[in-house]
DNA sequence: GCCAACGTTGGC
DNA sequence: GCCAACGTTGGC
């Protein structure tokens, strides 16, 4: 089993719209960045766990665990002309574009902030970091530990 | 809202 | 295959 992280902005998408969704599921489109395609499309499995982190917003950092509980398949708005999500050089035949269904697991009482992230030494080579603006990254068992234990405390 | 970082596109 | 121009992300 691996461990990820999943940007989001919470205008679009919180925490507790996951939570509050049918099943508490929703699946997860809209990745439109190749080497974040390549996480979902040949990396990320069936009972992979996932932290939340809220982007582009008053309070940034993780907030959350979900479960994935579909692995990647060909995201069918990439097809559809009238969508936001539309690419004409994508085909049926040849997909680019892929998403996974993913189910709330928790939710952090207190956020680890971004802040901490960048404060605490052991976390300083988390992709987060390093690679600011991968919305799919992996997470190593180590750091997913460790960020619960914050919460934990 | 600004803007730095950086990913993508397309001409050559 | 290079790289300039352009578009997007995301923290602040």
């Amino acid at each position: 089993m691996k461990y990820w992280l999943l940007k989001t902005e919470p205008d679009e998408c919180s925490i507790d719209d996951i939570k509050n969704s049918p099943e508490q599921t929703m699946v997860w489109d809209g990745v439109r960045n190749y080497q974040a395609r390549n996480n979902i499309r040949d990396h990320i499995q069936l009972g992979d766990l996932a932290f939340i982190y809220h982007s582009s917003c008053q309070a940034v950092g993780i907030v959350g665990v979900v479960e994935v509980v579909k692995a990647s398949y060909p995201d069918p708005e990439q097809f559809n002309t009238s969508s936001t999500l539309y690419d004409l050089k994508s085909s049926p035949e040849n997909p680019r574009w892929f998403n996974i269904d993913i189910k709330f697991k928790t939710k952090f009482n207190r956020i680890v902030s971004l802040k901490q992230i960048k404060s605490i030494d052991v976390l300083s080579d988390m992709a987060l970091i390093k690679q600011a603006r991968l919305s799919v990254q992996p997470v190593t068992a180590e750091h997913w530990q460790f960020i619960h234990s914050i919460n934990n405390v």
